[in-house]
RNA sequence: CGGGCAGUAGCGCAGUCUGGUAGCGCAUCAGUCUGGGGGACUGGGGGUCGUGGGUUCGAAUCCCGCCUGCCCGACCA
């Protein structure tokens, strides 16, 4: 994308309506505009920003076996009614009627409608297990909404359903899941921690909630350090081993982990003080198991071994994929913006043409910017150095390539990484080849 | 939902108390000089002052209603 073309507001001084880091920086490097209470557009920075973030969802969802849907916004009431909730919900819910005056609602979450779509499918426990998990905008009407995508009216979700036969087999489904969302995190270059959360009033083990260490975070975290610094995506776990699944979930379920909420001051005093680690998170996925609550209470079941009715047991797991957009800003970033993890920023590089119109600048970087004209920016404004080194450090790419008429002469531009503010005096090449590498 | 605050140019703000031709900085446009960390100078464009009503010779300014947004709390992915 060349800069002087696109259409990418960048500002120098912070709106007044944006409070925390992550939303001034949002609104600043131009991803997000508000259009109503906790409610935005999404313009092309930013809209590539949450699609690299559902892509690495998308993957790592598909490769613990879930399969992909896409279910509606819009959802009848009578689902609702069926399974109870459509009264017992309250005002969060946002409610519509057509034309016809009937009932319909902005989806806040899709457990009724799943269910009720693999009730009208799956009639056999020969057909289990199935996982189906959709990416979809939900509605939430938040009394307060604040803290820009953070917590917004509407936000991105990817939601899963596991349904399987027994409580032994939905295990199986929440460890795998477990696992998902470990190498999910890790790919998007944060550290989210799994901690141990309330399971309300259906009660049992099996509830976690993922945290993003953050400063700004809304809940303190204490945590053992033993969890730090695992690599998931190069740990091999046979997900269709119970056996090996239960091993990987010791694993990371064993050290201590909890918010504040959940704090259990005995056993944190019983992890090595050298290991304690204190911080504050800010919540981007949530994993729980409920068992037969909702196939039973919409009498979705499947016929048995034995020719009799059973209600599967069911999980859902959430991952907030507009909310991550601002936790990850949260968690990375300094006094000149934003430095987005390789795997999610909306472009790989800035090509900055320090002097745009001089011939050997524009020919160089134009060479660089066919090599790779869709992840590269190329800033071919007239703009002052000044300003566009501002500029690409609030947008936060994490690589700039800059290119300067003496060094262009020789052929030769400067690296400089983003994270570390390392520069280095490279030949065109070279370059590129760090660059179009990864990290 | 309780408490507080605010709507004036794309963004940040002054002007409101004490009514009298709507301003500043940034951004933007034209030009000159500049040219490696938001540069300088000159000239220009851009505003139903959130909205409806009222008071007044005259309202951004005073009065009443409404809308919208922000902050603290309770609540929440």
């Amino acid at each position: 994308m060349r800069l002087s073309r696109s259409f990418l507001p960048t500002f120098k001084e912070n709106p007044a309506e944006a409070q925390i880091v992550s939303h001034r920086l949002m609104l600043r490097s131009g991803l997000i505009r508000q259009t109503a209470s906790g409610i935005y557009a999404w313009l092309p920075a930013g809209l590539r920003i949450l699609r690299n973030i559902s892509q690495i969802v998308r993957e790592e969802q598909d490769s613990v076996g879930a399969q992909e849907v896409l279910m509606p916004t819009l959802q009848s009431a009578d689902l609702w009614k069926r399974s109870g909730r459509y009264d017992a919900y309250g005002p969060e819910m946002l409610r519509i009627q057509d034309r016809h005056k009937r009932d319909l609602l902005y989806g806040p979450t899709n457990e009724e409608m799943i269910t009720d779509i693999f009730g009208q499918i799956i009639n056999s426990y020969k057909e289990l297990p199935q996982t189906l998990y959709h990416i979809q905008w939900k509605f939430r009407d938040e009394v307060r909404p604040r803290f820009g995508v953070m917590r917004g009216r509407e936000f991105l979700m990817k939601d899963a359903y596991s349904f399987d036969l027994n409580y032994e087999a939905a295990v199986a489904s929440y460890q795998r899941m477990m696992l998902a969302y470990l190498r999910t995190f890790q790919r998007l270059g944060v550290r989210a921690v799994p901690m141990r959360a309330d399971t309300g009033p259906i009660g049992g083990e099996l509830s976690h909630e993922f945290l993003i260490l953050a400063p700004t975070g809304e809940s303190g975290v204490f945590y053992d350090a033993a969890l730090e610094g695992q690599d998931w995506l190069d740990t091999p776990v046979d997900v269709t081993d119970p056996a090996a699944l239960e091993t990987f979930y010791k694993r990371v379920t064993t050290p201590y982990a909890a918010t504040d909420e959940m704090h259990d001051t005995t056993a944190w005093e019983a992890v090595p003080e050298e290991r304690r680690r204190e911080g504050r998170g800010v919540e981007v996925g949530h994993i729980f198991h409920f068992g037969n609550k909702y196939t039973k209470a919409m009498d979705v079941s499947v016929v048995g071994a034995d020719g009799e009715r059973l209600y599967p047991e069911m999980g859902s797991y959430g991952i907030g994929v507009s909310r991550l957009v601002g936790a990850i800003i949260e968690a990375s970033h300094d006094d000149n913006g934003i430095i987005w993890p390789d795997a999610v920023a909306p472009f790989k590089a800035v090509i900055i043409n320090l002097k745009a119109g001089d011939e050997t600048c524009d020919a160089v970087c134009e060479g660089i910017y066919n090599k790779n004209t869709e992840d590269f920016l190329y800033d071919d404004t007239s703009d002052r150095a000044g300003t566009k080194f501002a500029n690409a450090d609030l947008m936060g790419h994490p690589w700039q390539i800059i290119v300067g008429p003496r060094s262009a002469k020789e052929g030769r531009v400067e690296l400089k990484r983003r994270a570390t503010g390392e520069r280095h005096d490279l030949t065109v090449d070279e370059a590129l080849s760090l660059v179009l590498a990864g990290a």
